[in-house]
Parts: C-alpha cells; structure tokens; sequence
DNA sequence: ATCCATTTTGCAACCGGTTGCAAAAATGTC
DNA sequence: GACATTTTTGCAACCGGTTGCAAAATGGAT
C-alpha cells in the first residue's frame, strides 16, 4: 500500500541507502542526491516507516504513560499537558491505564514489546514498586508526583508533600484556629502520609492546638463527603480542615452545605491541587496550589536528557507550592 | 540487552522458525518441541518483539486515540474508558492532542509512520474532515461522539444530537414552562447545532411557547456563567433552559446564583451529558444521559471489526439518551 | 516391515529500514 | 594533467521477527 524505501530508490534510480540517508539527519548526501530523491519520495507520498526504523536505531520515540487516575479532574490537565509536551519534543505517548492493576509485571512485559524509550509513571498513588519495576527492566523512568524519599534509585518529579502539610499547618495557625484536622486521601497512599506527616510536625510545635486525623477511601468527591458526614455526625469537629485534595474538599464542602453550616463561618477548609474547579465561583476554594504545568515539562525534559543518557544519576526535582487564598478559610485575626 | 529469537533459538538447539511458531498462535508445533522452547524462553526471559513482528504481520495493535477535548471532565471518563476497553481488546491506545492543530496532515503522517492500525477520533467539536483525512490515508476510522449524518464515508458511535434537543424540549414543555431557551455550546461544533434544531423543531409544534437562543463560545464552566451573566442582565430571561452540556450548565448555575436567584424556583436547567458530577449533591442537576460507555464500548468493538474487514461499510450507530431527573427542573404540574 | 498420509521442522527469503566498509566520484593542490 | 584528499555512493549484512516450501519425522493401516 504504502511506498517504501525501495520504490523511492526505483523511481530515483539510485540505492536504498541513499533514500535511508536523506531521510536521516546527519547523514551524507550531495545536494543534487537529496533533491532527486525528494522529488521521488514527494511523487510518491513517501515517509520513512519509523517501526521499521526503529530495528536498527533502537528508537522508537514511544513513551509509556502510565496512570491510575483516570476519575480526579486534575489528571485531565495532566494528559493534557503531558501530551502536549510530549508532542513538542518528538515523542509519543502509548497511554496505560494501569486502574485495576495489581502487578506491574504485565505493564512491563507489553512496553518491552513495544520498545518505548521510556516510562512517565503519572500518579501519586500508585505504590513506589511499579516505578522501579519498569526501571528493572532496563527502561528509563520518571515518577511524575510521586514520593521522593523513598526510591532515590527512580527519577521523582513533584513537590515536598510533608512541606505542604506544614504549609498548610502554618496558615491555619495563623489564622487563629484552635482546633484542627487533617482529612486525607487512602491513608495507603504515599502523599497522603507525607502531608500529614509535615501537618503534624508543624502542628506539634503548638501544643496548646488540638489537632486529629482521618483518611477518606479515595481522592474523591464522594469519600471526601461520606468521610464529612461521619465527622459531623460523631460531632467531634474541628474548626478548620485540611484535605488532602480538592476534589476531596468539595466533597467536604458539600456535606457541610448539607448539615447546615457555613463555610468559612463554621468551619475553614484548605484544600491542595488548585485544580481549574476550585477556581468556580460556587466552589472558591483556598488551596495550596500545586504547580502542574511545571512538574509536567520537568518531566518530559528529564526524560528527553535519560534518552541521551539513560544511566543517568537518580533525581528529585521538587517544585515549590503556595498558597491560593479564595473563600474558604476566616481571614487572618487583626 | 533482551533476548532475541535467535538466542532462544540456540539454547533450545531449535531453528528461528520453531521458537517463532510457538509464539503465533495457530502454527503447527509438537508439544514437545513447544515444552523445548518455552523453557528457553523463560530462562532467558524472551518474550516476542511486536514491532519486529509487525513489519511482516501488518499489524501492530496500535491504535491512535485523538482526541482535542482536554478540558470538559467528561472526556476523563471517556479516555478511561477506552484505555480499558482497547487493553481489553488487546490494543494498545497511542494518545493524540490535537488541541492547537488547524490541519490534519501532521497527525495523519505521524500515524501513518507508526503504522497503527485505526484511528478512533473522540470529539464532538473536531470538524468532519479530520475523521475522513484519515480515512483517506487508508486507515480505518471511528468517529465517536461525532454527527451522523454529514459523514457517511466514516463509521460513526454516538447519539442523535437532533433528538435530545426534542427530548429537552418535551420535558420542558411537560412541566407547564412558557418562556424557554437552548443555551449551546460554541456555535460551529456539530453538536451544538443539531441539539439547537431537535430543540427548535420540537418547540414549533407548541406556537404559544416562547423560544430564544444563544451560544457560549466553548464547553466550559466560564464559558457558560458568562454567557448567563450577559443574558441576566439584558434581562429577557427565560424560565427554563436547556444548556448544551453540563459542565456549562454548572457555570450557568453559579451565575444564577451570584444574581440572588434561585433554582428551579426562579429559573430552571436541564443539561446533556450526565457527568459524575451531576449528580455531586451540591449540583444536583436534571440532565440527559448520554451513554459513554455505551458509545466508548461500541467503538472498540466496530474498531475490532474494522481490523478484520477493512472495507466494511460505514454505519453509523446511535444510542438512545435519557432524561435523569434531580433537581434542577420544576416539577410536573399536576 | 512397508507404504502412504499427515504433521512437524528447518531453510531461506522477506518485511522496511540502517550502517560499516570499500569503491567511485568530486575536489583541491601543485 | 597528475596526484592526494575528501566526500559521496552502493554493496551487503544486519535489526527481530514471519512464512512458503520442501524435506524429515511421525503415525496408522495393512
């Protein structure tokens, strides 16, 4: 169907290896060559078949880009722009959805199969496991929001989870609130630990400050509400909440509107992401904003250089968050 | 680095084609010489290059997943939904944002070096003639989400636009409104235009009813409570609308409630889509149903049949939508 | 044990490219 | 114009697989 290398060459009347180099930069080829050659391929709508080509450059300019959540609107930023970028630097994404996977074994044997040049593992919940699983293969990795203390042998690209619960800390401190929590996300994952390891560490510098924690079962709106609801209903509530997500808080937000009660007025809520929603005027969340944009082409331009060197020394980019004050919390005390 | 054919070809003192047949499903090998090579191969780790492979198969498995709705949470649901069916299927999804392109060409030519073997376009905004340029270029094509009557060279998975905007205007006209409105996304996607003439024609069979239009420049949440902001203040308010989508029905609702009024008791809203947030009790919005998974499992399935029968006759195939009611609408007056 | 039909196996060519090497052509120098 | 040097070109082998074909092995019937 389509024309290939040897056509090209026919209809030039030249070899097959002078088709290849014109089509491959760096290669040497006298002007008059190339222009006899690219008028061949033009007439015949010819473009280098890259599969092909992938056999003997061991390129394939494919990268696996691995997720498991596909239900937090905040991840179809993360496509979008991790698409994009990719796109920009000539790569291509072979997506997974890795949503019901147990084991990473599966995953890995199909990018083989696939020679990608390497891994983005997008997720903050995925266990730290699979990233050195693809890395054990022998391909380059990038751990986008993942942990970053824990598989220094992984490329991590993200933000110092236990700075933002110390962050988070900090402001609700300042604001004079005596009474507060933590309402993470799966205490399994690793974020959620680190937020609240940074939120009560700073919290214990306090001490006159009454501080409690719980997880949701999911980053969602639905387990950030039905987690709300048992709080309310035991009725040991705190004053002002830091949740481990946005659209964790907006689910805590809903149930609160449900009970009643007044945001700020009742209760504060500080959420993280700063996804597009929390930005909405019927949802004017204060959030910790976490720069996604950033940590996004961070990763791609990490994983370009592991192409060019893929024994290269293991990272951490963390990228700084702040804070992204909106309706939700009382104004700091005069 | 992995092994070959070749090296599992020598340990198991077989030739090349014997390991190959034991890894093709359907070619004639004893079970001895099965046992042989397997073993091999898992000593060494082997499992078959599908790249290799697919240079004399013509068949990689790769399917190019376009798409330029990176921005409406619905179309999360959607990519999760293909990623898993298309894994299920046993292909593989190549992810392409078309976001920023005004020319098919590049998307086509890239696909065509990759040698994938469909391409399914998800987009209810891309014009017709991106589906059909790659169709020209011989690969087979799903359109879903898309219209159907303009494409008849093009399969195509989706809904009839046409007949939920009746079904919008039925509903409204049963619960006794007078004044009504479609408020439709941006003016030139398909969608947007035959919503608004089901709507329409439905509503001239009712001369007494009053009916009016307008259009947000996108599907989104700005998009929307703009466009509501403007026709508050003009001041020609409708009683009900009908909103081309939900995500623009959610700022449609914030608008409304920044001006001080109140849903459904001041004014009514059905959207189209049913996101999961819909139905967050927050929004609680009276919408249409449209079945994604429906239409994302439908897809995969022509896709797959596509791959066998590459000349199959467009169809196209339209799944009914449904009225779900929450609290966005008046009651029926009895 | 013999013969024939069937199944299994290996050889070699091919898929669509790239690349090291040596021969051929072009260029520069005197 | 002769010679040395540099650049360009084609040959042939290779990347990691598949597959048509014919030879070898197997199995069954007599």
């Amino acid at each position: 169907m389509a024309a290939t290398l040897k056509d090209v060459a026919e209809r030039a009347g030249v070899s097959r290896s002078a088709v290849s180099r014109t089509f491959t930069d760096g290669a040497s080829v006298s002007g008059k060559m190339r222009r006899k050659v690219e008028k061949a391929a033009a007439e015949l709508g010819y473009s280098p078949n890259f599969l092909a080509r992938s056999l003997t450059t061991r390129r394939t300019k494919l990268i696996g880009l691995i997720s498991n959540n596909f239900h937090n609107p905040i991840f179809l930023e993360v496509f979008d722009l991790f698409t994009r970028k990719l796109q920009d630097s000539g790569l291509r994404p072979l997506l997974v959805n890795l949503s019901d996977e147990i084991d990473p074994k599966n995953s890995v044997r199909m990018l083989r199969q696939y020679s990608v040049d390497g891994v983005v593992v997008a997720s903050s919940t995925l266990p730290p496991d699979f990233s050195k699983a693809f890395r054990d293969a022998g391909m380059p990795v990038v751990n986008s929001f993942g942990r970053y203390s824990t598989a220094p042998e992984v490329h991590v690209v993200g933000i110092d989870n236990a700075e933002c619960g110390r962050m988070a800390a900090r402001e609700l401190i300042s604001r004079g609130y005596q009474n507060v929590a933590f309402l993470g996300g799966p205490e399994s994952a690793t974020s959620t630990q680190d937020r609240l390891a940074g939120f009560t560490e700073e919290l214990e510098r306090c001490p006159q400050i009454t501080m409690s924690h719980s997880f949701a079962d999911a980053y969602s709106f639905e387990a950030g509400r039905k987690e709300m609801q048992r709080l309310l209903q035991v009725d040991i509530r705190a004053e002002a909440y830091f949740c481990g997500d946005d659209v964790l808080s907006i689910g805590v937000l809903s149930a609160i509107a449900d009970a009643g009660l007044h945001v700020p007025g009742s209760i504060g809520i500080i959420g993280l992401n700063d996804m597009e929603m929390a930005g909405w005027e019927n949802i004017n969340l204060t959030t910790i904003r976490q720069p996604i944009a950033q940590i996004v082409n961070s990763s791609v331009e990490l994983m370009v250089a592991m192409l060019d060197e893929p024994d290269r020394y293991p990272e951490a980019r963390l990228f700084p968050c702040k804070i992204v004050e909106r309706g939700t919390l009382r104004p700091v005390p005069t």
